[in-house]
DNA sequence: ATTTACATTAAAATAATTCTAAACTGTTGA
DNA sequence: TCAACAGTTTAGAATTATTTTAATGTAAAT
């Protein structure tokens, strides 16, 4: 698997230097078929484990917010304690296991897009996000 | 105005003890006409300037926690700095206005209701939450 | 009144994140 | 090719929000 060559032009377009930390985390961030949730400590555990590399966690903050601001990552606000990130950039919304603490995607089927009626004057739209929290019938809300 | 006694009753009759700071947070929370949002620190800061009181901080986590368990607020997470409450325990939906990072309330009329098409087997919805993030035309979305 | 269980408090601890300032490294252009 | 610059990384310190601790205080039950 060489996708570094295409991380790196990636990377260059998006006027972001190619080094060998964000080669990394793009590695670990974009070479699954399938998108998934992170932390930053979750990502920092695989960056440390997985691959055996030591990337200060200074760097991992900065690459991921600089991969956020590129629009590469989205950023979902489900509690206070955490930030939550998502390698998923398209439009959609989530569920939210309370018991788990495990964020699912919704799919565009899975709910009907949100009808909004009202504006705020002066004021556009950045973004439109339903959270759908979750939990086993006996648990109290959290 | 003696919303001291009602006050009093309530806690009580959710069994939580009717102390001096506690009735000091409910008359500031609930006794304006308007339900409104805050933080912990807003809130700390009300208590200090507008009434002289000195309550702990910890009291103020304590309590705010407490009267969020027993279903007297709401919390609302739109970014993981901190957290914001509200007085409106209601289902409603939220615009976020990233200029001033300001609360404002949904009502009924500004958004239909969301139809979610999918359950997640053995979970039951605890609540659905709609976040509309607002910014002037030229702002970078956060 | 006394007791008891719940509350408050200041201060310390923790956790997530940001800042700092020095060292390092892609990239550019001579 | 290589010097020089601007952008990056880094460890550690600083900051911020929140929680814990352990001692003291207080409402309510006996």
């Amino acid at each position: 698997m060489n996708n570094i060559s295409i991380y790196t032009e990636k990377l260059r377009e998006s006027g972001l230097r190619p080094t060998r930390q964000r080669l990394k985390i793009c590695e670990v961030l974009f070479s699954p078929e399938k998108t998934f949730h992170f932390t930053i400590n979750d990502l920092t555990k695989i960056i440390e484990d997985k691959l055996s590399e030591k990337i200060s966690l200074a760097t991992v903050y900065n690459t991921i917010h600089a991969f956020k601001k590129k629009g590469y990552l989205k950023e979902i606000s489900i509690n206070s304690d955490k930030s939550y990130f998502d390698t998923n950039v398209t439009e959609h919304h989530h569920f939210f296991d309370e018991d788990t603490n495990e964020l699912i995607d919704c799919s565009n089927e899975d709910i009907d897009s949100v009808n909004i009626k009202r504006n705020i004057t002066g004021k556009k739209i950045k973004s439109v996000e339903v959270l759908i929290k979750v939990a086993t019938d006996n648990q109290t809300q959290k």
